[in-house]
RNA sequence: GCGUGCGUAGCUCAGUGGUAGAGCACACGACUUUUAAUCGUGGUGUCGCGGGUUCAAUCCCCGCCGCACGCACCA
């Protein structure tokens, strides 16, 4: 007999003793959460005052007539002390049915035990519902990652520190980074997720299909173009906390969907932003984490302001010792690139082959670039909805900060000419039928909005799911992301 | 998508070409202040799935599935 057939006989036996194994409500009511009560916990022993608390049950001692157990609610955990001779014969009755992971409500008062542990000591307990399955083994805890992954509930279970931990910090990052926009006067939008178009990133996108209006649709893959439609419409602050999905690769910092922050700001330009990113970050970690300096496997990372600012120009001549400036052609950077062994794939367009080098250069910064870093002035080529920055030719307005070796953020001075926007989806198209699949569509609805005007505004967009990650020491998307993205496998029947 | 590694009890892990083990958990018993409680007794199983080699496969080979890591792609 399995664990599980055990366990549902068990639960036959209560009901059989008109023990609803699943109730729909209890009395006495909880009065007090764990940790609350063992706040007062002086007060309350001293008078004997009875409180009620629920929680699961995680261990339990049986001492024959007597039973120790701990039991833990969302909020902390609290050893229960049971005794026949307390709680009654058909209670402790009951009590021997019960496992662990067996929710109940405890009544009775708290005391210290001889060996110091505060705890509750019961008089009457009853069950609130009943497990069948098996705990995973508490001092081992759970460490396969893919049953961590697939059954996070069991993974919060036996890791609960640490699982729980990282997953209130990133609840309050994001709540932290809405305090900041929100202080700003930013407005929280929602836009399309589910779009005729997709736009404004390069990316390959999910496609699904509306039935009644016979149309295939997208799954957006950025809220950018949407965004800044709004501030064509007169509103001159926005931002977005968007779950973006893009149909591509998984790997330790991608997830097929993942939460991007965009905001947009009237007129602002990119340097106004790059003060936004830095702001806006470190008052996240400070005041959700209460400080600025972080772990991050060996190396401390510093969010203290300033951050470094490059130009990409500049990083990449420091450390891959290339000026790209000086090979203003494909062939000629691609020949230096050689020459300097550096692998990159041949058949890139020079503004490709200089995010390679920018690849490049983090593999050759090492820990030195894991610090905050912001980089500044792109090629025009890989960025479409970026105004030219009149000063430096073939330059746009852009810059990505960079945290802990990650893309943290990408932002610039907003496209706004409706005639140069719609050159640059041309321009996209033509690669598109070149063969590149990530180039961006032609989206004239969005052309005729910037014809109406948009004013001049900067916009940034900010990994999340990579922020949390900077700030809690996790290497893995997946640890920051509570369902992450997995393969099927065929469902076991009987569960 | 490619490469490497891994997949054994509920959990954490050993192990072997001769039909599978430990700790925790679990079952039964003892114990009314224990806390990795203790003591006694007893099981845990499609050894990821499918095929092949072999007298015999959990082990060797092939394919598949899943996961991890690296690369590619991307944020």
């Amino acid at each position: 007999m399995s664990e599980r057939e055990i366990r549902i006989e068990k639960a036959q036996r209560l009901r059989e003793q008109g023990i609803d194994p699943y109730p729909a409500r209890f009395q006495p009511e909880r009065t007090h959460t764990i940790p609350n009560a063992m706040e007062q916990f002086e007060t309350l022993s001293e008078n004997k005052t009875t409180v009620t608390l629920t929680g699961r049950m995680v261990s339990r001692r049986d001492m024959g007539k007597a039973v120790f157990m701990h039991i833990e609610d969302g909020y902390g955990k609290v050893q229960v002390y049971a005794r026949r001779d307390d709680i009654g014969e058909e209670q402790f009755a009951v009590l021997k049915l019960l496992d662990l992971g067996d929710f109940i409500a405890v009544s009775g008062y708290l005391f210290t035990t001889k060996t110091g542990e505060k705890s509750l000591h019961a008089h009457s307990l009853s069950l609130l519902t009943k497990s069948l399955h098996q705990l995973p083994a508490k001092h081992e805890g759970l460490k396969d990652a893919e049953l961590r992954q697939r059954k996070r509930y069991l993974d919060l279970i036996a890791n609960r520190d640490e699982v729980m931990s990282v997953f209130i910090a990133r609840t309050r990052i994001i709540s932290a980074v809405r305090e900041f926009l929100d202080s700003l006067n930013y407005l929280e939008v929602e836009t399309p997720i589910l779009q005729p178009l997709y736009g404004g990133a390069t990316a390959k996108p999910f496609s699904t299909h509306h039935n009644a209006l016979d149309r295939d649709m997208f799954l957006r893959i950025a809220p950018e173009l949407y965004l800044k439609r709004l501030l064509v419409g007169g509103f001159e602050r926005v931002y977005e906390v968007a779950r973006n999905f893009r149909n591509e690769g998984i790997d330790r910092s991608h997830n097929p969907e993942f939460t991007m922050l965009e905001f947009y700001e009237a007129y602002a330009d990119y340097t106004v932003m790059m003060q936004r990113v830095e702001d806006l970050v470190t008052f996240a970690a400070q005041k959700a984490l209460g400080k600025l300096q972080f772990e991050w496997g060996d190396v401390t990372i510093d969010l203290t302001k300033p951050w470094r600012r490059i130009t990409l120009r500049d990083a990449i001549l420091q450390y891959v010792g290339i000026d790209y400036d000086e090979y203003p052609d494909r062939e000629s950077l691609l020949n230096i690139i050689n020459k300097k062994k550096i692998h990159v794939d041949p058949n890139r367009g020079r503004g490709r082959l200089i995010d390679e080098l920018k690849d490049e250069m983090f593999r050759a910064g090492g820990i030195e670039l894991l610090q905050p870093i912001i980089l500044y002035d792109f090629p025009v080529d890989l960025s479409p909805l970026t105004k030219k920055k009149p000063e430096v030719p073939g330059t746009v307005e852009r810059f990505q900060a960079h945290l802990a070796g990650m893309q943290l953020a990408t932002s610039f001075s907003e496209l706004n000419d409706p005639q140069d926007q719609f050159d640059r989806f041309e321009d996209q198209a033509a690669q598109r039928a070149l063969g590149d699949d990530e180039s961006q569509t032609m989206d004239s609805d969005y052309i005729e909005a910037l014809e109406v005007g948009m004013p001049p505004a900067g916009g940034v967009g900010i990994g999340l799911d990579r922020l949390v990650m900077a700030l809690t020491n996790q290497q893995n998307i997946r640890e920051v992301i509570l369902f992450p993205t997995m393969r099927a496998i065929e469902q076991q029947e009987n569960m």
